[in-house]
DNA sequence: CTACCAATCTGGTCTGACCAGATCAAGCAG
DNA sequence: CTGCTTGATCTGGTCAGACCAGATTGGTAG
């Protein structure tokens, strides 16, 4: 699982991204022109408008002929996936957003568990073990618990059978990623959480919906709130360009 | 409510996916190389370049250097603006997909609803009846019932407050708009959606979260059934390229 | 002080060039 | 005839430089 950025000209939007995020420019700020951030990237002119086209797609930024380059916001201008990469670079940390991509989060995931309760093949099953599997590895090897978590998720959600759930689900997994970096650093979180994954395919096995609705809501919002009892303890660390 | 295109580039994006269109190429399909594509649209290979940049962040295509451009295929390879444009540009028509989106709509739609009928202010009912308003006059004036249908509904997800939810049926929305083009001929049906779309506001209004949900379900479903009968009674007039 | 004009800056577009792999066909050696 | 080598050709990736048409800006002439 990993953010969506076309291997090429990915380098320039990186770069013109970290420019936003380094200078703090905020919504309508204008970027340097086009020959300025070539010169300042050191690749040329052309390479920097396919960044450009890029991140115009993404309604990150805008360009607007005879005058410059804007930024836009990212929330109120579309653009999922342009929020997902700046969650991902940790360019917007607004509080709001988390409490409604958890609300929304809980809404899709609950329904897509009752639906996987009903329709998962037993294929979906031995997928899901060993999705487990992995997680559990991921755990002793210290690996990355954040992505190993959204691999399961989606595992979990793809037994509902269906895709356009899966693709709605994706981007608000993946931008809640960053956010828990740190909350999988505690050993008891991870113990708990692995336990809390294999209710969730011991629910999906039984055919469970109740339970395993029960357990989205709870496990969601039980991180959730963790989440934010970190940012709280630890200050928040991230600033918000929107 | 317009398919999110960067305005530049945008020509040469929509030639490209005409040219797939036209040509029925399908996943993992080869394009032109761009320096055909650039004579054969009549711009500069630069230009060519920007609009692949952009299908290429869409993962609509794919570019293998050294090799050449290749078709990807929407639905398993990420990005759901690749599928809303595709399904805009009547690319895709895979029934399994319609459902798929159906399902989810009356899903995050419902719940929407449910929080709407919770935290709507007076500022969301005044703006609900303004659209439902729009929403006539476009009626009388034979306009574009699709478009002010999107309208209407994102609307109501809106009094919800929570932004991501709108995100994430933005597309859903707009992905079956063009699948009901055709369904809003027929004067009947437009009488019966505006009546619907009255009872939405009325429900949102009396905060009556049980006739809301009850509403969506039987709307979206409603209307879903009757797109599915239309598409067999007058054949499926679009091809799946995927 | 005002009005006007020219230099300058912007994004939008085009041309043409070079690079480095990949591909493939021709030709040579066996 | 077979098999390997070799070179022409094609690919996307990148760059440099040019022109255009508006918008902005600054200074100058009235």
């Amino acid at each position: 699982m990993a953010i969506p950025l076309s291997s090429e000209t990915s380098h320039t939007v990186r770069k013109t991204l970290e420019f936003v995020q380094h200078h703090r420019l905020a919504r309508g700020d204008r970027l340097p022109s086009e020959r300025e951030l070539s010169e300042r990237f050191g690749v040329a002119r052309s390479s920097v408008r396919e960044a450009l086209a890029v991140l115009d797609a993404m309604r990150i930024t805008e360009r607007r002929p005879k005058s410059g380059i804007y930024l836009r916001n990212a929330v109120e201008d579309g653009g999922l996936d342009a929020l997902v990469l700046q969650a991902d670079l940790g360019l917007t940390f607004d509080p709001q957003i988390t409490r409604d991509v958890t609300e929304a989060r809980i809404i899709c995931e609950e329904q897509a568990l009752r639906l996987a309760c009903q329709r998962r093949t037993d294929a979906d099953l031995s997928k899901l073990h060993q999705t487990l599997q992995a997680y559990a590895a991921t755990i002793q090897a210290g690996g990355d618990m954040a992505e190993a978590d959204v691999d399961f998720h989606l595992a979990l959600v793809a037994a509902s059978q269906n895709r356009i759930l899966v693709r709605t689900l994706t981007p608000l997994m993946l931008m809640s990623r960053r956010w828990r970096q740190r909350y999988f650093e505690s050993e008891a979180i991870r113990r708990r959480s692995l336990d809390d994954h294999h209710a969730f395919v011991a629910a999906v096995e039984a055919r469970d919906e109740a339970a395993a609705a029960a357990l989205v809501r709870c496990h969601v919002e039980t991180a959730a709130a963790d989440v934010r009892a970190l940012a709280e303890q630890g200050g928040t660390t991230s600033t918000n360009s929107t």
